[in-house]
DNA sequence: AAACTTAACGTACATTTTACGTTAAGTTTG
DNA sequence: CAAACTTAACGTAAAATGTACGTTAAGTTT
């Protein structure tokens, strides 16, 4: 929690006017890749009820938003607290509006608790995103009682988390098979291998290798490296880069339809 | 509006607590198909702000929710309220969270005075549908003040309902991409003709009549019928229905991704 | 030096797309 | 009533793409 963040806060829990709004919310699934899983960022809900012993719950970093916030930039403020990163692809994917989704139970009273307001009723958007996962926000686990999960073993989450991710999984998936939004999980450098690992895990599915490169090689967005590996035991592979500029040309004028 | 609506207004215009959320709305996006051209269903803003002459302004149907009510169904109630349609193709496609995006104008005098209720700020969850126009909505245009308008020549809209159209005809243009959802928008009973007529209006881009037909009919779930079109100057189409049931394990197992 | 591992390239065949030409079945017109 | 007209329906050849594999290459490890 950075300090700007600590200050709400502060503010809150002393004021009778809120300056969140109570009915509000906006939750980010962060997805990250490592190289070998597609993993997702948590929060650790580290505040108790009553402060005894509870269950360790986790939970999307999310938070209500303020009066007069737009839910977007709300979104990417989140993302920036928790990560440090900013202009970072992120993107609205669903509202989540039951009025049951936060049940009437020690979920609801920890909101209230660490939010200051009475809850009746949240609205929540979520959004998706993608970051690289290297050492910046691997080696400490980002700090911030932040951590990140493989979305094959999550751990028990708060309201419906569950369901959002899965949401989201769901449409990264639907994505990833139209648009190479992919690269924004691999660094800057990156094998063939990588992006083939990456699509295996997101569409959770082995891909021919042969196949697999001479469909990406002929895109002409990607550009080969001279660089190479080193350190591998076995011959290695060359680096290749994301071109942006060229990404977006291709991009135009593209026609497709199919039943 | 129908009678529920008309009550709920007299509730609201008489007590001071309101039974509206007066921050969270749904508003929908109705294309419809005429057989020529792709149209919005609009609702005419029919009470000014006092009475006298104003500006004449179209909206999206839509409505401040109900304090418990569920987002997902308050869009089928309005479009149940609409067009005494239900169960109808709706989706939920974003959400419009610029604190400024009702600005402070005649606009928000007339919500609040329709509404009941001071108008602070509104988030919107936009949804689409789609639905044939045949006889039953467009002979006396619907009733209830709404009207079918071709997507190419808008009227003036309030707040940015325009900005809601054009995003929801974009969801709309890539998801006709890569499923078959056009079948919403076409009578039970259709010619190769038809479809190819609301993909080009869709795309916005004309097509090849014999390519488009070798592909469309490859479907499994494109069933021929024996009928004919009658009292047409020409060699006569053949009808096809679309066999949902089929489209369904069509769809199971495909593998796909593109660069 | 041989074994091992993954990268990188190649090839033959099937399938799909693309760009057209042709025939068919009706109505309208002179 | 035949010729003209209009759109439906079918066909075909070439190009592009996808699929299923086999082979060679460049390193490290044993």
């Amino acid at each position: 929690m950075c300090i700007g963040t600590f200050l709400y806060r502060f503010v809150v829990m002393n004021r009778p006017e809120s300056i969140f709004n109570p009915q509000l919310s906006v939750d980010c699934v962060i997805f990250g890749f490592d190289g070998k899983h597609l993993k997702v960022l948590l929060a650790e809900r580290c505040e108790g009820i009553d402060g005894s012993a509870e269950q360790k719950k986790f939970k999307l970093p999310g938070d209500l938003i303020h009066l007069k916030e737009d839910l977007d930039l709300a979104a990417g403020r989140i993302l920036h607290e928790l990560t440090g990163l900013s202009s970072i692809f992120l993107k609205q994917f669903s509202v989540f509006g039951d009025p049951e989704r936060i049940p009437d139970n020690d979920d609801r009273k920890w909101l209230e608790k660490t939010s200051g307001v009475k809850i009746d009723r949240v609205v929540t958007t979520a959004y998706y995103s993608l970051i690289k996962i290297d050492k910046s926000n691997t080696d400490q686990e980002t700090g911030n009682h932040a951590s990140w999960h493989k979305i094959t073993t999550l751990p028990p989450l708060i309201f419906d988390h569950k369901k959002i991710i899965m949401t989201g999984l769901e449409v990264l998936r639907k994505e990833i098979r139209f648009e190479p939004i992919c690269f924004e999980l691999l660094p800057a450098k990156f094998t063939v291998r990588q992006i083939q690992t990456l699509y295996e895990v997101i569409l959770g599915q082995e891909l021919d290798n042969r196949n697999f490169r001479k469909k990406l090689l002929k895109a002409p967005y990607i550009k080969q490296l001279t660089e190479k590996q080193q350190g591998v035991a076995h011959k290695p592979a060359l680096f290749y880069r994301f071109d942006r500029k060229q990404y977006l040309e291709s991009r135009r004028d593209i026609l497709f339809y199919n039943f």
